[in-house]
DNA sequence: CAATCAACTGAGAGCGCTAACAATCGCCCT
DNA sequence: AGGGCGATTGTTAGCGCTCTCAGTTGATTG
C-alpha cells in the first residue's frame, strides 16, 4: 500500500495538515519542520494522490488539447509547443482527437467539464457558433484558429491576410494564372473559406479577373487527397503557373504529382503553401509558405487560458499571431 | 454550481447509489428506474467527477504517453494511433515528452504513480537497466522500441533484422559503397547499436569488407542535423553508391542535401530510411523504407498495458511487430 | 398460503487531501 | 510579571463518489 499524508504525518511527527503545508508552500512552516517532513517524504517514498488533491481542491492541474488529428505535421508541431510551454508553467496535458468531426468537437466542450479538466484548448475544423448552446457550464476554452466564434478566447493567424500576401508574392515575377488547392465545397472550414476569399482579394489588387478553374477542390487537407485531386485537375485542365496550396501537407502532396509528371519547379510552376510546418524546408524543392510561430500561439493560448481560470468572467479575448511569407526555392523566380 | 449524485438521485427518488449503479452499469437496474435516473442526469445537465472516482477507485482512467519528441512525425505517427486505439477502449490519454532526457525518462516512471494515472507507455531512447532501480513500486509499464530493458512489457521492432534486410536490398543492383547515416557515439541509443549491428552482419553476408569511413555518424535524428552531417562528410569523401539513412527524417534531411548537389537519385546515390513516415511517401523521389504497422505497435502496447493493470503479477512480455522493406523511387534500380 | 429466492435499493462509511478555524508557542511590550 | 501579538501547528470536516452490507420488494415454489 502506497504512502499517505497521514504516514508522513505519523512519521515525522507533526500533523497532516503541515506535511500539506510542506507541500504546498504557501503558509510557512519552520526550517527544522520542513526538514523532518522532507525526510519522511523520502524515507516513505511519498508520492501525493492528485485525485484526493483535485477532488478537494476543485482543480487538477490538467488541461485537455484537443486538435484534429495528431498525426499530421501541422497538429504535432502544434501539441508539441503546447505541452513544451505547459509543462514549463507546471500543467499536464491530456490529449484528445476530434477527427475534424463538428459532433466530438462540440462534445469535448461539454463533457470537459468532468473535473479531471481544469481547461481545454480546442483546434476546431468546422465547429460553429451553433454549435455550442449558450446556458452549458463551459469550463475555459481557448481556440485555435479561424473560428467564427465569439464565445470563447481565441488565438489565430490572419488567413485572410496571409493569403492576400501570399497569393500578391506568387504574381511578383508576372505571374498572372494562379490556382489554389485546397477549396471546400459548402460549409467548408473557416480556414478555407477565408484563404479562398484572400486569394480573391489579392486578384482583385491585380487587376486579375477571378477564374473559377482556378479553385481546385480538396475537402480534406492531407498530401493524398492533395495529389489526387491535383492529379484529377491536371487531366482536364492547363497548367497554371503557380499553385498556392492552402497548407504545406497539401503542397507537399502536389509536389510529388509535378515531380512525377517531369515539371520543373518552379520554373514550370511555383508552388507555395501554408503553415512552415518542419517538412516543406525539407522539401524537394524547398517550400515557401506562410510562416508563424507557432511557439507563440502556444504559449498565448496558455497564457488566455490561465487568465480565465483565474477569472472567469471577463470579457472574450482573441488574440492574432503575426505571420510572414518565406520564399523559398519552389517558388523563387 | 455543479450537480452530484445526491442531486440526481434526490431528483429521481432513487439513492445515490443507485444513480452510481445506473451509470456503471454492472450491477443491474430495471429500466423504470434507469429511465428515471438518466432523465434526472440530462436535466441536471450531470457530469461524474472524475477525481472522486478516481479517489474512491483507486483508478483514473487515464494512462500516460511519453515520447521523446511530438513534433517528430514518427512520435506524432505514433502518438495519434495510440491516442485512437486508447479512445477506441475508453482509456483518456496524457501525453509527456521526455526531449530524450533519461533523467526525465527515468522520473517519469517513477512519478507516474501519483495516482491520476493508470499506466504508462514509454517510448524510451537511453533509458537502460541501471536507470531502473529495482524495488522502486513501478506503476504498470510499456516501453515501446529497441530497449535493454526487463523490467518491463515491451513492443518493438526488430531493428537489427530490420537494418540487415534493407542492406541487403540496397545492394541487390549490385551495390557494394553502402553507407549508413546516424551512427552514435559512445552511449548511444539502442536503436543505433541494433541497426549499426544488423548493416554490419548484411556485409558479412554480402562479403563486403567493413569500411569505418561508411559509417556516417548523427546523434540527433532529424532533418536538419543529418543534412549538416551528410554536408559534413561529403565534403571529404566520395559519393556512396548506395545511403541508408537510420530513420526517414534523416533520410528527408539527406535526401534534400543531395538534391541541392544536383546528384540524381536513385542514379547517381539510392537512398533508403526507417520507419515509414507519412512525409517518405511524398518525398522526392518517394523514400525506399522500412515499414512497420504503427497501429499494430499501438494496439499490442495497449493490450499489454491494460493485461498488466489487471494482472501485476504476470512475467514480463516482449512483443515484436512484423516490419517489411518498402522499395520506391529512391531506391529502385 | 407461507417460505424461499432472486433482484434490486438504501444507509453509511471512507478513499486522501486541504480549507477553515482553533490552539499553542515564544517573545516583546508596558 | 502579565497580556498580547505573530508565527506555527493541530483539529475537524467534508469534497463526490462507490463499496459493503443490510434491507426491501416481487416472483417462484412446495
Amino acid at each position: 500500500m502506497r504512502a499517505t499524508v497521514k504516514d508522513v504525518a505519523r512519521r515525522a511527527g507533526v500533523s497532516p495538515k503541515t506535511v500539506s503545508n510542506v507541500m504546498n508552500g504557501i503558509i510557512p512552516v519552520s526550517g527544522a519542520t520542513r526538514t523532518k517532513v522532507e525526510q519522511a517524504i523520502l524515507e516513505l517514498d511519498y508520492v501525493p494522490n492528485l485525485s484526493a488533491r483535485g477532488l478537494r481542491n476543485g482543480r487538477s492541474g490538467v488541461i485537455a488539447l484537443a486538435l484534429p488529428d495528431l498525426g499530421t505535421p501541422y497538429s504535432a508541431e502544434i501539441a508539441h509547443h503546447i505541452v513544451e510551454v505547459a509543462h514549463e508553467q507546471g500543467w499536464i496535458v491530456q490529449i484528445e482527437e476530434t477527427g475534424s468531426d463538428p459532433q466530438r468537437e462540440h462534445e469535448l466542450m461539454v463533457r470537459a467539464r468532468s473535473n479531471l479538466i481544469d481547461g481545454l484548448i480546442l483546434n476546431p475544423v468546422v465547429l460553429d457558433e451553433s454549435a455550442v448552446q449558450v446556458g452549458v457550464a463551459l469550463p475555459p476554452v481557448v481556440l485555435l484558429g479561424e473560428v467564427p466564434q465569439k464565445l470563447a478566447d481565441r488565438v489565430f493567424v490572419d488567413s485572410f491576410a496571409a493569403a492576400r500576401d501570399m497569393t500578391l508574392a506568387l504574381a511578383q515575377p508576372g505571374r498572372r494564372r494562379i490556382a489554389v488547392l485546397g477549396t471546400t465545397q459548402g460549409r467548408g472550414s473557416a480556414a478555407a473559406i477565408q484563404r479562398t476569399q484572400g486569394y480573391e482579394e489579392a486578384l482583385e489588387i491585380l487587376g486579375i479577373e477571378r477564374d473559377e478553374s482556378l479553385l481546385i477542390p480538396c475537402e480534406k487537407w492531407m498530401p493524398q487527397t492533395a495529389a489526387d485531386a491535383l492529379t484529377a485537375y491536371l487531366e482536364s485542365h492547363p497548367l497554371p503557373e503557380a499553385l498556392f496550396c492552402f497548407t504545406d501537407s497539401m503542397a507537399i502532396g502536389a509536389l510529388s504529382v509535378l515531380w512525377k509528371r517531369g515539371l520543373r519547379i518552379p520554373e514550370d510552376i511555383a508552388v507555395a503553401g501554408f503553415d512552415d510546418i518542419a517538412d516543406g524546408r525539407y522539401a524537394v524543392p524547398s517550400l515557401t509558405t506562410v510562416s508563424f510561430d507557432k511557439r507563440a500561439i502556444a504559449s498565448e493560448a496558455l497564457r488566455l487560458l490561465t487568465e480565465r481560470m483565474a477569472d472567469r468572467g471577463h470579457e472574450q479575448r482573441v488574440v492574432s499571431v503575426d505571420y510572414a511569407i518565406v520564399e523559398r526555392d519552389s517558388s523563387r523566380a
